[in-house]
Order: C-alpha cells, then sequence, then structure tokens
DNA sequence: CGTCTAAACATAGCATTGCTATGTAATGTG
DNA sequence: CACATTACATAGCAATGCTATGTTTAGACG
C-alpha cells in the first residue's frame, strides 16, 4: 500500500467544479479536468465518479456556508446577531447561487450528513442566547425557533435565486424575522431596532 | 399548410414526464417516447428539444399548483383561508417532489410567465378578505404578506423535500405564519384558532 | 374529386456524455 | 533494492440529446 492520494488534486477538481458553475459553463467530465493537467482518472480515483464529486461539491457549499455564518460579527445584541445570520446566509447563496443550487439537490447525499447541522448550530446559539437574556420567553423552542429562521432564509433566497420572484422580495427578510422574533415575546420596539441593525449588514 | 399538430400528444409527453419524475426513473428522450407509440422527433416537433419539454412540464407543474390552491374551499375566515392555502401548498408539493423541484429549476423559463402569479393571486384574495373584514390593519401591504406567506411554505417543503429537514419540520408552518398574521394586527388567540383549523385540514 | 404542398412523423447516424477496461508509472514498505 | 499496490493515462464502450434525410399524411384550391 504505497502511493497516496494527493488532497490538493481533490480540492481542485472541487474548486474547479465551483468555478464551471459559477461560470455558468456545462460541468462535464472532460470540461473538469481541462486544464488541471490531471485526467478523467482522476474523477474516479479520488471521487468515484461524477456522483461523488457532486456529492463532494454539496458538502463543500455547507462548509462555506458554515464558515460564512461563523464569521459573522457578534455583538451584545443576540436578535441583531440573529438577524446579522439570516443576512449572512442569503448574502453567501446570492453570492454563489449554482453552488447554493446543488447543495439543496437531492440525489446526491452528504459525505458528512453533520455539515448541514453547521448552519442550525449559528442560529441555535443566538437564540438561546437571546433566551438567557430574557429577551425571548423562556418557554421557547430554540432548536425550532432557530429551525423556523433558517426556512424564512432559505424560502426567500430560493424563490428569489432559482424561482420567479425579483430580487427586491428578500427584503421581506426582515419583517418576517420580526414576526418570528415578537412572537418569542421579545418587544416589538426593541426587536425592530435589533432585526435592522443585524439586517443591513451584507449587502 | 397542412398538418396540425395533436395537442393530445402534447399532453401524453408531458404526463409522460411527470411519470418518470414520480417513478424517479431517468427522464430520457428515448425512455420517454417509449410505450407511447411516437418517435424521438415528436419531442422535437412539439417541444424542440428537451428544454422545451422541461419547460412545458415546469409550467405544467405551476398550472397544476394553481388549480390545487383553487380547489381549496373558502371559508367566512380568511385567516383560516390563508393557512388553508398554504397546507395546500405544501401537500401539493409533497405529493410529487420531483415535479415540485422542476418548477424551481431555473435554466427552463417558464413559457407563460405569469404562470407563477396564480400561486399569489390564491394568497393576495386571501389576504385582502383578511383585511376587509378587519383581521389586518389596514396599513398591511397585501401583496407583501402573500409573498411571506409564500415564502414560509415554500421555505419549508423546500427544506423538506429536497432538503436535510425531516418531514416533522412541516409542522413549523402553523406557527410561523401565525406570529406573520399577528404582526399584521390579528388578534393572538383568534389568529391561532383560524391557523389551527385551516393547517390541519391536508394530511 | 384530384393534386399539390407543407407539416408531422420515422429512421439513421453524429458528437458528446459518463464510465470502464487495460496498461503504465510511481511510491511507501520490507 | 525489489516488490506490491496504488495513482494515473489512454482507448474505447453504451447511452445521451440532437440533426439530417426521407416518408407519410392532412388540409387548401381549382
Amino acid at each position: 500500500m504505497v502511493r497516496t492520494k494527493d488532497p490538493a488534486v481533490r480540492a481542485l477538481l472541487i474548486e474547479r467544479t465551483a468555478q464551471l458553475l459559477r461560470a455558468r459553463e456545462p460541468v462535464t467530465l472532460r470540461a473538469i479536468v481541462a486544464g488541471t493537467g490531471v485526467s478523467t482518472m482522476a474523477v474516479y480515483t479520488y471521487f468515484d465518479g461524477m456522483n461523488g464529486l457532486w456529492q463532494a461539491t454539496r458538502q463543500e457549499g455547507f462548509t462555506r456556508l458554515t464558515a460564512r455564518l461563523g464569521a459573522v460579527t457578534l455583538s451584545a445584541d443576540p436578535v441583531r446577531d440573529l438577524a446579522a445570520l439570516g443576512a449572512a446566509y442569503l448574502s453567501n447563496a446570492l453570492a454563489n447561487p449554482d453552488l447554493y443550487r446543488v447543495m439543496f439537490d437531492v440525489g446526491f447525499e452528504l459525505e458528512d450528513p453533520a455539515a448541514a447541522d453547521g448552519t442550525l448550530d449559528c442560529l441555535l446559539r443566538a437564540v438561546e442566547r437571546a433566551k438567557d437574556i430574557g429577551r425571548f420567553r423562556s418557554d421557547v423552542d430554540a432548536l425550532a425557533l432557530a429551525t423556523q429562521s433558517w426556512a424564512v432564509g432559505h424560502g426567500l433566497v430560493s424563490l428569489v435565486a432559482t424561482g420567479p420572484l425579483p430580487r427586491q422580495a428578500l427584503d421581506h427578510g426582515a419583517p418576517m424575522l420580526t414576526a418570528l422574533f415578537i412572537g418569542c415575546g421579545d418587544d416589538p420596539d426593541t426587536c425592530r431596532r435589533s432585526v435592522r441593525l443585524g439586517w443591513h449588514l451584507e449587502p
């Protein structure tokens, strides 16, 4: 057992796939390896075929998303942070809409099923902090609210990026989150201010 | 100018495509025409290729969705109706998840761009009725609220049907819509009751 | 009614796709 | 240093969407 795979090649192929996706060029086996110097067989030794490559690409999308959410600078106002996380989610999805679409394509299961959980975790922690400082009622189901916030973001960005709604529709995110948070006990005026602060951080 | 296309063939091919989608079999040109008696050229005379067939299939999905929403029996309680429309939306998407995915696939534009508007119209009318009878404040932007309700439904069903959330997550729809409607001025207790009534009509 | 014509339709074959079979080169191990 | 095992390259296969070409059919017109 001797020759070992080069992780750099693996990353290269995934990056090249994301690049083709971004350029809206057809993602074919031969197009991927073109220019990389490696042969088509590399896709099979590293990913066991195109399916595996799609799988890995999907995983990479979630990894980038989680990194993006983790990079959001947290403040003393967890409700603001929640809105900021939502805005970062939308921003990430719109920055690479094609990668985003692959992420939510079935047929390619994730290598690490917990990757998607990373997205929820960021939201979950913010919700729990909001409960801790008394912004949300103590009987609020943190996981439920985190999931609902995710659904708001995903629904909007999905209808805009791959659906029939204009980009302007993303502005609905703020009032939707506000309604959600007020329903969890936050003071309406305070909530509106927090969401406004967090929501408009991203372009 | 003489021989005219047979609309039945057109419908047949679309139906066969939806059927392959439902059976999770690969939707290939030859698989579509197999068993129909027509040749592969039919796809080109009727749809100008596979792209056109996907386009038409996407359109068919929206048509069915709008029909499904239109079949929801309305009541004197427009807030209940809104929840019922949301439940019907989820029910329709889960009944044919593959057709639903095609509907929100870019790359295939709709033949009739107004088809997606039909979905919104049903919601819009319910919102306006709710305003008329004073359940929602008069300054509520009906189109905005309809869009937001759509985003809630789409976000949830999308995360469940083609994403990482379990089917159980659909239950979040009721509290999310409730929060939205209360934010529009509906009385909390009345709203909860209305949403509960409408939401649980569909399986 | 007969004829002509344009469209619907069938058949065959093309380039490209993902994939596999086969052969070669390279590298860690003993 | 030899060897075994894996990475990697090349060639070719079945299947895909599509097109070129020929045939059939249905409506318009005298």
